[in-house]
DNA sequence: AACAATGGTGCAAGCGCTTTCAATCGTGCC
DNA sequence: GGCACGATTGAAAGCGCTTGCACCATTGTT
């Protein structure tokens, strides 16, 4: 089983094929196609007609060896089934496709909340030019270092020393939705976090319960730790902080889940023991941009898909 | 400002400073290091320690040029914000980090609705191993070029001719959606779809459409041509199809709108217009998990994210 | 009319890895 | 005790591109 070589030619055309046809060396086909001066028009625009006739187009592999860039953009993300995350990929997508850099998305957790341990240095050097961090608060020396070896970074969320970063205000976020539920009369308050971003960096649960604790104080109401479970940011998790809350001797009148996720498990959970939302307990999540608009949230929404853009214009006009 | 060189070592260790501080060649650092045979076991050890020692890991771009093999993945997604592929995305990711793969998303059409023309051939050619292709329809010509220059293909959603394929029955979905309406009554119901996929070969419109219209049928409504309007599968599009049936002579009593981003759309120009749903007017969308769920849907839903894994999966063993 | 600036082009040396092929060194076998 | 054979290893030829440098005509200067 040999490949076929009549119609189709199985493998494509180098820029040598390119020069042998156009009767150049392979440096002035470089040049040519890469629209660099010193090429006289009328041999440019035959390399460009070859070009086009053998529909050739420059191995990015080789051209990768050959320049050390890559043309391609990193985006690390804690999760990417989530409306922030996939809005604000779409944006660095946009951006991307433009500027004709590849995406390649990296999680840190996966949507099963498994954690994994990311080594930038390994995983990053030599394979992307450019990096937008998504949320996650990066380790300074491992920071420090992708970008002495010359890694472009950006963040959105948290800023990350060195680096621009733009994003929302999460302890605002956390204000809010809570300040909602106190003006709604509830006093006892649940909140259903996540306690596991030491281990990833991932900064938004700890802004959004700071907001919390903001909005409960200003509110005169104290804060009650046992009210503060882990839903370790899965559905499931969330489910399971419900329970916790609703095992409590005096249970919670309402719930803040700081991620769209935990929020629904957490009212599938309500669904499955019979207690109804919100007549028995009013539960408030985030970061759903359908969710938030219920909740009069609007104030902070923002164009989380123009964030992307933004930063990823950033990167590539740092590239350049 | 030049680099400095003292304390970081500003260029990482090749293969070549591994050799030299093993006291071998580079070839059986590169044999060693991949666990290829044929390499005695303390000349193996001793390699792998003097890269740990050094940190090395091998030059991808390099890799690539030297086996032909990106190891990378591309999905290629309709769209990038949206809960469906996002999901997909996520279980693609899930794989592609365990395997070793990355993963670099291509969105076909972005959050504006714009369209991208996608050259598969110049595009994905030796930029990526393999690629799933999700709710998209590719070019027949375009496919076979592909898969004969060696790019494993599969597919979500629709059956690509001689790509192993999973996915949802978009058919079913659209009944089911469509049905649900009718159960609650309604004899006239609009559906807000995406007309443009003859240029995109995104295929997920024409599914549910059709089984819009055999839900109809059944129940022995006639389809009628006014109540079919293009939302072009955005938010402000969904918007705009909302006024255009709500100016009909005859508005329908519920819509069926075929995409999440559409029915939000819809739904906040309701509310803007004063338009009360579902006491006004019935609004049903797909897509999105929650509201899904909140149709009764659940019969058809499925854990999206599981497809992507697999597909992903099917892609790494092909590639084996 | 001789000479210095150019603009255009080609040569060839990498970029950092993989992989074929041949060389080397011990063994087992007759 | 000599020879074939397998286990290890190294030398070197790529993979397909970019780029510094040298080279050759042309132009424009005195």
């Amino acid at each position: 089983m040999t490949q076929q070589r009549s119609s189709q030619p199985a493998s494509r055309a180098t820029i040598e094929d390119v020069a042998a046809a156009a009767n150049v060396s392979v440096a002035t086909v470089s040049r040519a196609l890469r629209g660099l001066p010193n090429v006289a028009a009328s041999t440019r625009s035959r390399v460009e007609q070859v070009a086009a006739d053998l529909s050739y187009s420059a191995d990015p592999a080789a051209r990768r060896l050959a320049t050390g860039r890559s043309r391609s953009l990193a985006v690390l993300v804690p999760f990417v089934n989530t409306w922030y995350c996939a809005e604000i990929m779409a944006g660095v997508e946009a951006v991307c496709a433009e500027a004709g850099y590849d995406m390649v998305v990296i999680a840190l957790r996966t949507e099963h909340g498994d954690r994994r341990p990311i080594d930038g240095t390994e995983a990053l050097h030599r394979r992307v030019d450019g990096i937008v961090v998504v949320d996650v608060a990066l380790d300074p020396v491992e920071l420090d270092e992708m970008i002495s070896r010359g890694l472009a970074v950006v963040s959105i969320g948290p800023p990350l020393h060195g680096c621009a970063s733009t994003g929302i205000d999460d302890v605002e976020v956390g204000r809010l939705a809570t300040e909602h539920l106190i003006r709604l009369g509830h006093r006892r308050i649940g909140i259903i976090g996540d306690t596991t971003d030491n281990v990833f960096g991932f900064v938004v649960p700890t802004m959004r319960q700071r907001g919390y604790a903001q909005a409960l104080a200003a509110a005169d109401i104290e804060v009650d730790d046992e009210l503060i479970v882990d839903g370790s940011f899965t559905v499931q998790g969330g489910a399971e902080a419900f329970d916790q809350l609703m095992a409590l001797d005096d249970p919670p009148t309402a719930i803040f889940a700081i991620g769209d996720i935990m929020a629904l498990g957490a009212m599938q959970r309500a669904r499955d023991l019979g207690i109804e939302i919100p007549r028995d307990v009013s539960i408030v999540g985030v970061d759903d941009q359908p969710v938030a608009e219920v909740l009069g949230l609007t104030t902070v929404h923002q164009d989380v898909a123009e964030h992307g853009a933004l930063v990823a214009r950033w990167l590539v006009d740092l590239l350049r």
